[in-house]
DNA sequence: GCCATAATGTGACATTGTCACGGTAGGCAA
DNA sequence: TTGCCTACCGTGACAATGTCACATTATGGC
């Protein structure tokens, strides 16, 4: 195993032995099934989530319960969101789940914090990965104030087709509903339109898209 | 003026005699007047504002026009939004401008990214920093999410109260628009509906709040 | 006091969110 | 095969917020 997570650790090479050696004792391999959410936004700091393979989301959670993806996790890329150790002062309550069945090794963050604290590599090397947080939220945000809903959803679906490299997408309204922070008759409303227009085609459980140049279009607007 | 820089500088006593020395040669002490844009969303790397005294506002612009304020500095606070090296994969165009009349340092990016390469203290420093830029934006956003613009108008005018200490706001309802990122006539429309609850006396370019324990209180539902 | 201008007021309409249902497909058990 | 249960979808009425095109009014500077 330790060759396989130096292989999915980006700054393996930038350590000495000693760090390599304490980070891999602490460091814990799981695999989870779909749909488990491995950090629930209390405050606990859980670690820093590295994907082996998989996906993961990151979301906020309203209390009415109420949903918005924030990130999302693929392949080799580190959530930091779960470490709230290495992001203090997070005052926000984030939830993680795993979109699909994934397997992630979690780094304690409290090791994390030492390991920054020594290494300018590390330490660097973890601004840079807030710093892309960062701009997936503030992007984030410009989509939600300055984009109509239905570019939005024109978006998201073509996304998620490049995503799941089909044009057939498996989702229910509901679930696209929770990832854009909206009802999910808003969702269906806007998807029927859709489907007048002829860019998509509905059946329980599944969107086809039918038109992919115009719902580019309509979103890149 | 170094001595006078180093109280502002929250990490001077951490730094050697040659970053201090490189540091101070580099750095510009500015005096700007309120309402001047010191960063206008293009990509450029100005650099991080240390503010000595007066008040900046961070913000979105739509290609509208529409704006929302994302973060706003006080004295002693850094601003790192107009330093793109430092916080790289910025796709976003943010805006900064002063809201009073503003004594500042800009230290250049390029500099201080020097520095963070050389010392830990100061990446762990500025990691620091971003978090807390960071977490003020998922505030804002979890508050634009989910709490309805009655809850959000009242919050931001107990919050202004408190800035200015006083309970009379000189402020027009455009600029209230600007901050909450939404319309003017929205904003008039609420509050007319707060005056006439009581709430709140209008003027042509004042906000009195008559009646603080209850705004307060539909700020907090 | 007059005027230019910024600030505010207003009504009609569009979009999005909320609510309370009712309908329906599809898997599963008997 | 049949019936049933449940997740998923459809719908209409309404509320909240955003947009637009104006009308009206206060204020500072002359």
């Amino acid at each position: 195993m330790n060759q396989d997570f130096a292989n999915y650790f980006p700054i393996w090479d930038k350590m000495n032995a000693s760090q390599r050696e304490r980070l891999i004792s602490v460091t814990e391999f799981q695999k989870v099934k779909k749909g488990t959410v491995l950090h629930d936004g209390s405050p606990d700091c859980l670690g820093m989530l590295l994907v082996k393979s998989g996906q993961l989301r990151a979301y906020l959670l309203s209390e009415e319960g109420r949903e918005v993806t924030i990130c999302r996790f693929f392949e080799m890329d580190i959530c930091l969101f779960s470490a709230s150790c290495v992001m203090p002062n997070m005052q926000y309550a984030i939830f993680i789940e795993a979109e699909k069945d994934t397997e992630l090794w979690v780094i304690p963050a409290c090791l994390y914090q030492n390991l920054m604290d020594e290494s300018l590599a590390i330490s660097n090397y973890s601004h840079n990965l807030i710093t892309n947080h960062f701009s997936d939220v503030m992007w984030l945000m410009e989509q939600i104030m300055w984009k109509s809903f239905d570019k939005r959803l024109a978006q998201f679906l073509i996304e998620e087709s490049a995503l799941e490299d089909s044009a057939s997408l498996k989702i229910t309204h509901e679930k696209i509903a929770n990832h854009m922070g909206t009802a999910r008759e808003v969702v269906t409303r806007m998807l029927r339109y859709f489907q007048g227009e002829g860019m998509v085609r509905l059946t329980r459980g599944t969107v086809d898209i039918v038109d992919a140049k115009r719902l580019e279009k309509l979103a890149g607007e």
